[in-house]
RNA sequence: GCGCCCGUAGCUCAGUUGGAUAGAGCGUCUGGCUACGAACCAGAAGGCCGGGUGUUCGAGUCACCCCGGGCGCACCA
């Protein structure tokens, strides 16, 4: 999968440019200092943002800007000089003394000329002309070519606001992620999915991109079927009295489902004659009948609740919830069934082990079976219904109803099989990813080898897996939550989340202990605050922590969950960056507790003024980190990669605590200097707040 | 058996698509709080990038072969 998904993205995003500009940022000033929460409205969110169609978006491309400029210049250059069409990448030097940005060409040139790398870049420095925002080209090592900017011009750039307004595009992107069975609660594997999803849905939006997230809903499958079994043949429930067990506030449903379900699972492997019961229960919820379809019923619609409880926690929104039970009822499986026979994508095996089933070929020698011999489709059969209706392809469409409308008044819909019902307005993606963990790459294979199967090229081609690796559990992190491991697993790196057996760290359980830590730290600093300010800022911290942690490993590496990290506030973390922000936020609220203003940064700051300050190494580098969170965000997305945004912002971060440790701002002499000091901080405040929105991290009033 | 992923500092992980002297956090050791709050900063020690052979100006990165670990390969979802 990993080859052909990077392609994938690499042919997405390779013509894209810009990131959003938090518009608010601009309105600050007016708003004054005194009110964090006015210029940092969505802490959580961002997605209303996302969601409303007429928003201007404003990007900073001054580096993007002299890059293009860079690459134009020495690309004619080099046809004219060499009769070379070169393609080269602007990259980033090793060190950052060695300049802003590095030309590699004379490296590739090398082998084509038959000439030293050193002397072509010689020669390539000493006669390309002049390039507006370039101070110097220099030819260093083996052969790059190194370039200083402008400094100067740099920074008026910036402080001019030099911006673009992102193409606004017309094709809508579809994210599929979450899509937890709603059976009993979410744990840390849910949360990685989640996170991941929301927050590429974060980078998309943020670009401009339109974007409709999907949360799939198998309410009518086998883990469903497992707990209304278990309250109806272990419990001996009605579904009156399951009813009653979800009004009752004592009971936190979805954690006693989770026990319900290990309960159950355990019982069908103690018990093998039981089996019955569950091709009873699934026959059940199937022909909606009786008093066992409505346990499954209750079970799901109230577990779904949960989730989107947990999930809201996090900051994790969806525009609609397309449920199993109306891929059903509306019958998809049908109509792709018949597409699929029409154009031959399967066919009907009549010997061998697969006989008498309808099979796809091609994936394994045997091929996969997708319609059973008994008729009934397979869980891949209905991904394939599914994935083409995402596409527009199936012919068919559902009936949505309103099913929720969030505090930042995004409305969230479900899908229905009403005909009274409303309809259109979701699906017909151009492009579809699916936020889905690694062990099911086979089957996400599968489903495109659907498409392909039935023609659809393109679409299989816009359909990618986007793929992660588990989240385990440490050894110590399983001693810790007193389970017994066996002597095989002890041997083990991690062992396996397990739904099943009733094994993981349950979502809102680890955000409580966050929460309760953070407050401990909030608490000891803030005693004068009022204490639901200071619970506000504590879980600001607390999910600030838990997204950090779940984004800063890369998708294909499996997390060893392990406590002590996850609940570490220090180092490279979620609050470091929020720290850095409040930091930077507290200048400016001293200043005007001073009874100071903020300057007029244009009409102070000449280029020249900026040239003189930004002489300083230290100023300049984490200017020039700051200006840089577009092309962060920009690169991620190429990359597929959410991590990489994660990465920036430490960096970012990082450079910004360290010149604050050097440098005072508000005491700061020289006017010049404490203007551009003072400009300097806010553009890093403005661009961090960004890039953490991005993240889904948002920042506190105080920490 | 076949396919995919991983192996980088004591630990957990990055490494900008093949580039310059391989980085960060934690941990260890040393130093720094007078509110722009130390949830921080500075410094030190710490590396045969699992091993080997290739490809080329250049390999942690690409190819092939080993070694070690994980995950898939159902008429389960």
């Amino acid at each position: 999968m990993g080859l052909s998904e990077t392609r994938h993205f690499a042919a997405t995003h390779a013509q894209t440019v810009h990131l959003a500009e938090d518009r608010l940022g601009f309105a600050w000033y007016s708003f004054g200092i005194r009110h964090p929460a006015v210029f940092t409205p969505r802490a959580r969110g961002g997605c209303a943002q996302g969601r409303s169609p007429g928003l201007v978006i404003l990007v900073f491309p001054v580096f993007h800007t002299i890059e293009k400029r860079v690459h134009g210049a020495f690309h004619a250059h080099i046809q004219v000089r060499y009769g070379v069409d070169l393609a080269f990448a602007i990259e980033q030097p090793r060190q950052s003394d060695f300049g802003e940005m590095a030309v590699p060409a004379a490296f590739q040139l090398a082998k084509q000329l038959r000439q030293a790398p050193k002397k072509i870049a010689s020669e390539l420095a000493s006669e390309i002309g002049p390039i507006e925002g370039v101070a110097a080209y220099e030819a260093a090592g083996n052969g790059y070519i190194n370039i200083r900017l402008d400094r100067g011009a740099y920074g008026a750039g910036l402080l001019g606001g030099e911006s673009e307004e992102a193409a606004a595009s017309g094709e809508k992107i579809i994210v599929e992620h979450t899509n937890i069975n709603p059976n009993k609660a979410a744990h840390i594997g849910h949360l990685r999915n989640a996170t991941l999803g929301d927050t590429f849905v974060r980078m998309l939006r943020a670009r401009g991109q339109r974007v409709e997230v999907q949360n799939y809903i198998d309410n009518t499958g086998v883990q469903v079927a497992d707990v209304a079994a278990g309250f109806h043949y272990l419990e001996r429930k009605s579904a009156a009295e399951v009813k009653a067990l979800i009004a009752d506030p004592a009971v936190r449903f979805d954690y006693y489902c989770w026990d319900l379900y290990a309960r159950m699972s355990a019982y069908y492997h103690d018990h093998p004659e039981s089996a019955p019961w569950r091709s009873a229960t699934l026959h059940a919820i199937e022909a909606g009948e009786g008093d066992i379809a409505e346990l499954a019923h209750l079970v799901a619609d109230a577990i779904v609740e949960k989730h989107l409880a947990t999930m809201l926690r996090l900051g994790v929104e969806y525009d609609v919830l397309p449920r199993e039970s109306e891929i059903l009822h509306l019958q998809f499986w049908a109509s792709a069934f018949e597409l699929l026979k029409d154009r031959k994508a399967i066919y009907f095996e009549t010997e061998g082990k697969n006989k008498g089933c309808w099979v796809m070929p091609g994936l394994s020698e045997e091929g996969k079976v997708i319609v059973r011999s008994d008729g009934t489709v397979t869980y891949v059969g209905k991904d394939i219904a599914y994935q083409l209706w995402k596409f527009g392809l199936l012919g068919k469409d559902f009936f949505y109803r309103r099913f929720k409308t969030y505090p930042d008044g995004g409305e969230l819909w479900v899908t229905t099989d009403d005909p009274s019902a409303e309809r259109g307005q979701f699906g017909h993606g151009s492009r579809v990813y699916n936020v889905i963990d690694a062990r099911q790459s086979y089957l996400q294979d599968v489903v495109v080898a659907g498409l392909r199967g039935l023609g659809y090229e393109e679409q299989a081609d816009r359909s990618v897996h986007f793929s992660y690796e588990m989240v385990a559990l440490s050894p110590r992190c399983c001693a810790e939550l007193g389970i017994a491991l066996s002597e095989e697993d002890r041997q083990r790196p991690y062992v396996e989340v397990s739904g099943r057996k009733g094994l993981g760290v349950k979502a809102d359980d680890l955000m409580d202990t966050l929460i309760a830590k953070a407050q401990e730290e909030v608490d000891s600093r803030h005693a004068e605050s009022a204490p639901e300010e200071r619970r506000r800022v504590a879980t600001q911290i607390a999910i600030g922590a838990l997204r950090y942690f779940l984004l800063k490993f890369t998708r294909n590496s499996v997390i060893a969950f392990d406590f002590q990290e996850a609940l570490s506030f220090e180092g490279d973390t979620g609050p470091y960056l929020q720290y850095a922000a409040v930091r930077a936020r507290n200048i400016l609220r001293k200043l005007e507790e001073r009874g100071e203003r903020l300057p007029d940064f244009a009409a102070e700051l000449s280029r020249e003024a900026m040239a003189r300050q930004l002489q300083s190494e230290d100023f300049w580098q984490v200017l020039l980190a700051a200006s840089k969170a577009d092309s962060a965000v920009e690169r991620a997305l190429t990359a597929g990669e959410p991590a990489h945004v994660a990465r920036y912002a430490f960096q970012l971060a990082q450079a910004f605590s360290n010149f604050y440790h050097q440098y005072s701002v508000i005491h700061e002499e020289n006017r010049e200097k404490k203007v551009f000091l003072l400009w300097m901080t806010d553009f890093f405040r403005r661009q961090l707040e960004r890039t953490a929105a991005v993240l889904g991290i948002g920042i506190p009033e105080y920490m």
